[in-house]
Formats: structure tokens, C-alpha cells, sequence
RNA sequence: GGAAAGUUGCCGGAGUGGUCGAACGGGGCGGACUCGAAAUCCGCUAUACGGCUUGCUGUAUCGGGGGUUCGAAUCCCUCACUUUCCGCCA
């Protein structure tokens, strides 16, 4: 959530930044807030004033006790009773605008930074690279021309993963259910291989690899923001109390939750491989066809904790990073900087990284990395000591997809699908042990 | 699943109703000594929120929540977690 600190000393520009995101009822949302904090305000300096006064009365009434002046004793008793009363109301009344605000400051997205360009949606995402052609400033998703076809029929990943059995999403449907599929032999093995792969680059990259609980309590979800909100699109254990991860990124980044890291501790770089669970919920059509989404997939996470004077050069290492996966990888692909609008609730500014499909004759989405600024880490109370004057203050976090492995398999199955079978893209060889799927 | 013991600051660990944000030790930071270091000595050493003259000051926090009391780390209730033993188990 966005700092008070920030609402109520840049009002101005967290209005603006609110609407350049599309967010409804900006104005009122921010003078709620303001609103609402000072009722806080004001209930705490009451609070607190009734509250010292009754330990005034406190420290008394044991000094009198022991001189054995018992009426007087009494007497500021009585006064203590009444201190009481006002207190107990006091207490609620902070209380309520404590719980309120915070409520209120969830449902107040992230505001964008600056070089975040204006758009309502998808269409107005702005291209910024490609490994297909140049592009020029102002290339949006909307005015892309199409990619031309090379002539040749192509099929789609999902026929291409029962011809040569790597595959199997009847047997998914048997044993759990849609959205799981069963992977086997060479179709396995690239999984493990694309696993591997990833993690020893970004090991390369200097990330710190951990291995975390695919399961998570409460507390981690509403840490990173996956709770309250999204509660429907988790696998909820009931019995336990405990939530499926739909990505890496909640028990990572939850490691430094309420806690005060030291300056030079920072950059902090973790990746991670996980399964990730979604549920999915209100998905349909052909979206959801094949490996285009699932319920259950393999991801590699990169994430970082960093300061706020170098979030942004981190931000620029983890889309190289990204990118030079997809290089190795041998993928067409494209760079997006997501428009004000289309960006998720919590990042400050992100690019979208997608590989194209020529089967299937569209874009897929195989990476989103974001930076969110103080936002996450004010929810985490993620802070570090600043080195120069000791003050504790919030950190920057940082993540993204390096990468999940559904969409990258699908792209790899379509777009080096040959005549005498697929083809691995060299890089990956040494990984998978083979050179073709046939 | 059964039984027991625990949860105190960065760490270890005292504290069973008042002056306890908390002894003592360790660590860390600053200073003295030193050419420098070690050892020694001295001082400092949490966070959040609030108020006003930005330096002071108030309040809260001893696993979470609630209660008793003029007053709770300390007593009571409740929940969570951890550890140990037994059982089961990859």
C-alpha cells in the first residue's frame, strides 16, 4: 500500500498517478484517507494524553499506599475510573480509524512512475524491443503489424505434444483434473531441463538460489498482497489454514517480512524454482487451450530488495537478464512497457516480456517484471538502515518471471517444429541431453 | 494422534504485581590507550505512532487477542507457534 507520508505530502501527484493507472474516484479515495487519518490523529493524541495521565495517577496512589494514606488513595482511584472510561472510548475510536485506513490504503493501487506511458489497455502497451524488427518510439501493441507467416502450415503445441507423446492432458483431466497436465519422457525432461537451465543462469547472474515451502500461512499472503483480494485464485487448505503459492515470489519475498536489513546487505538477489498453483477462476476459451494456461506450472522467480536510489539500475539488470534468456533460448520476442492502465494494481512500472507463436498466431505473455517501488515493502514492513544517518526506512522490491516454463515449452514446440521433428535451441542442449524430439 | 515444557531486546538469559523498555553477559557502534591491532577501560545500542519550538516530549509494544487491578513481562482466559518424548511415516 501507498504510504500516508506520501498521500498526504505529495497529494497532488498521487491524484495524478492515480489516474494516469485508470483508477476510479481518485480524488475522493486520496481526501478519504487524509480524512481518516485524522480522526487517527486526533483519537491517539486524546488517547495519549488521558493514558499519561493515568499513569500519573498510578505512580501516586503507590506512593500513597505505602505512606499508608489510604482516603487519599481512594480518591484518586475514583479519578482513575473516570480516566478510564474516556480512555477505553478513545482506544475505539483509534482503533476503528486504524482499521479503516488500512482497509482503505488496500484498496488504493500503486501510482506509476513517470516514464510510464499513458494508455487505458492492452492496445496502448508501448513496444520497446523486439527480436524481430527496430522499433520506434511510439510503437504500441495496437498499430504492431501483424508478423507475416513464412508460408509454411505449423501446428499448434498441443498437437505437436500428442505426436511425439511429451504430453499427455487426458491423463492430467484423470488423475486431477483440466489444467494439470502429465508430462512425459522428452516432454519431462524439457521441463527439467528448462528448470535447470534457468536456475544456473540466473545463478550465474549472482541470485542467491532458494528452495522455499510451496504452501503458505495467512500471514505471507496478505504480506505480498495475494490476500485479502485475490483469496478466490489461491488453493486454500482449509483444514490447515494454508494457500498453494501461485508463484515464487510469496515465500521469497515474505522472508523479509518485518524485518531491517542493513544497507549493505542490499542489493538483496533471490531466484527461486516452484510449482505454482492458480485456480484460475473465470478463465475460458481458447486462452486456456494447451500449456496457454494451467493450473499448475513450473516457474523460476527472480526477485530483489534494493534502496530506492538503485531500485531502478536493478529494475534494468533483471529485464537484461530476461531478455538474454530469450536470446539463448532462440525465441522471437518483444519488450513491453505496460501503459498506466494496463499495469497490475501493486507495480510502479513494468515490462512485459512476449514470445510469438506462429502456430498459434499470437503473442504470449512469458514474463512480467515489475518494480514496486516502497509499495509491497510498507505492506512486508520491509526496511533497511541506511548507512549514512542510521534512519530506518522502506525498502524497494522487485520481481520477475525468469521464467515460467508453460508458455516457453509451447513457443519451443511450434517455433522450431521441423520436418523430422523439433529442434532444442542450442543452449538448452547440454541441459536436456538430446538435440531433437522426434 | 498422545504427553510435557516453552515463547522476553540483534543473540544468550534474568525478572512472579508498582519507580521495568526491562538486570547481567555477548555482539555491534563511538571514544580513550596504541605506529597499527589485540587486550583493557568509558559511553551508546529497539520499533511504531502522536504532539509541538526538529530537539525535546507523550503513548504503545516482553508470541497474538481478551480479562482482573488504581497499576501486569509478572495473575486469569483464549488462540497461535516452537521444542522434547511416545506413536506413525518418505
Amino acid at each position: 500500500m501507498l504510504t500516508l507520508k506520501l498521500i498526504t505530502e505529495e497529494t497532488e501527484r498521487v491524484i495524478k498517478g492515480l489516474q494516469k493507472k485508470h483508477f476510479k474516484g481518485a480524488e475522493g479515495a486520496v481526501e478519504k484517507a487524509i480524512a481518516i487519518d485524522k480522526m487517527r490523529r486526533d483519537a491517539q493524541t486524546k488517547l495519549d494524553a488521558t493514558l499519561a495521565e493515568s499513569k500519573r495517577y498510578a505512580a501516586e496512589i503507590g506512593k500513597l499506599m505505602k505512606a499508608g494514606q489510604k482516603a487519599e488513595a481512594e480518591a484518586a482511584k475514583a479519578e482513575v475510573a473516570k480516566l478510564k472510561a474516556t480512555a477505553a472510548a478513545l482506544e475505539q475510536q483509534k482503533a476503528e480509524a486504524e482499521t479503516a485506513l488500512t482497509a482503505h490504503l488496500c484498496t488504493i493501487p500503486n501510482i506509476p512512475y513517470d516514464e510510464v506511458p499513458e494508455g487505458a489497455a492492452a492496445e496502448d502497451n508501448v513496444v520497446v524491443k523486439s527480436s524481430l524488427r527496430e522499433c520506434k518510439p511510439g510503437d504500441t501493441v495496437g498499430n504492431w503489424d501483424t508478423v507475416p507467416a513464412n508460408g509454411e502450415a505449423k501446428l499448434p503445441h498441443w498437437e505437436l505434444a500428442k505426436k511425439y507423446n511429451l504430453i499427455d492432458f487426458d491423463l492430467g483431466v484423470k488423475i486431477t483434473g483440466a489444467g494439470f497436465p502429465v508430462y512425459v519422457g522428452k516432454g519431462a525432461q524439457l521441463q527439467r531441463a528448462l528448470i535447470n537451465f534457468f536456475l544456473a543462469e540466473a545463478s550465474k547472474a549472482g541470485y542467491t538460489e532458494i528452495m522455499p515451502p510451496t504452501v503458505v500461512n495467512a500471514a505471507s499472503g496478505y504480506g505480498t498482497g495475494q490476500l485479502p483480494d485475490k483469496e478466490g485464485q489461491m488453493y486454500h487448505c482449509e483444514v490447515d489454514d494454508l494457500y498453494l503459492i501461485p508463484t515464487a515470489e510469496v515465500p521469497v519475498t515474505n522472508i523479509y517480512r518485518d524485518v531491517i536489513l542493513d544497507e549493505k546487505q542490499l542489493p538483496i538477489k533471490n531466484c527461486a524454482y516452484t510449482q505454482c498453483f492458480r485456480r484460475e477462476a473465470g478463465s475460458y476459451g481458447k486462452d486456456v487451450r494447451g500449456l496457454n494456461r494451467l493450473h499448475e506450472f513450473s516457474k523460476i522467480e527472480i526477485v530483489r530488495i534494493d534502496t530506492p536510489e538503485h531500485s531502478a539500475e536493478s529494475h534494468k539488470e533483471m529485464l537484461n537478464h530476461v531478455e538474454g534468456l530469450l536470446q539463448k533460448l532462440e525465441l522471437p520476442y518483444r519488450i513491453l512497457r505496460l501503459c498506466g492502465g494496463d499495469q497490475s494494481f501493486t507495480s510502479a512500472i513494468c515490462y512485459d516480456f512476449e514470445v510469438y507463436s506462429e502456430a498459434q498466431g499470437r503473442w504470449l505473455e512469458v514474463s512480467s517484471v515489475s518494480n514496486f517501488d516502497t509499495y509491497q515493502a510498507n505492506r512486508l514492513k520491509c526496511r533497511y538502515r541506511r548507512s549514512e544517518d542510521k534512519k530506518v526506512q522502506l525498502c524497494h522490491t522487485l520481481n520477475g518471471s525468469a521464467l515460467a516454463l508453460p508458455r516457453i515449452v509451447a513457443a519451443i514446440l511450434e517455433n522450431f517444429q521441423t520436418a523430422d521433428g523439433i529442434r532444442i535451441p542450442k543452449a538448452l542442449q547440454q541441459y536436456t541431453g538430446f538435440e531433437m524430439i522426434d
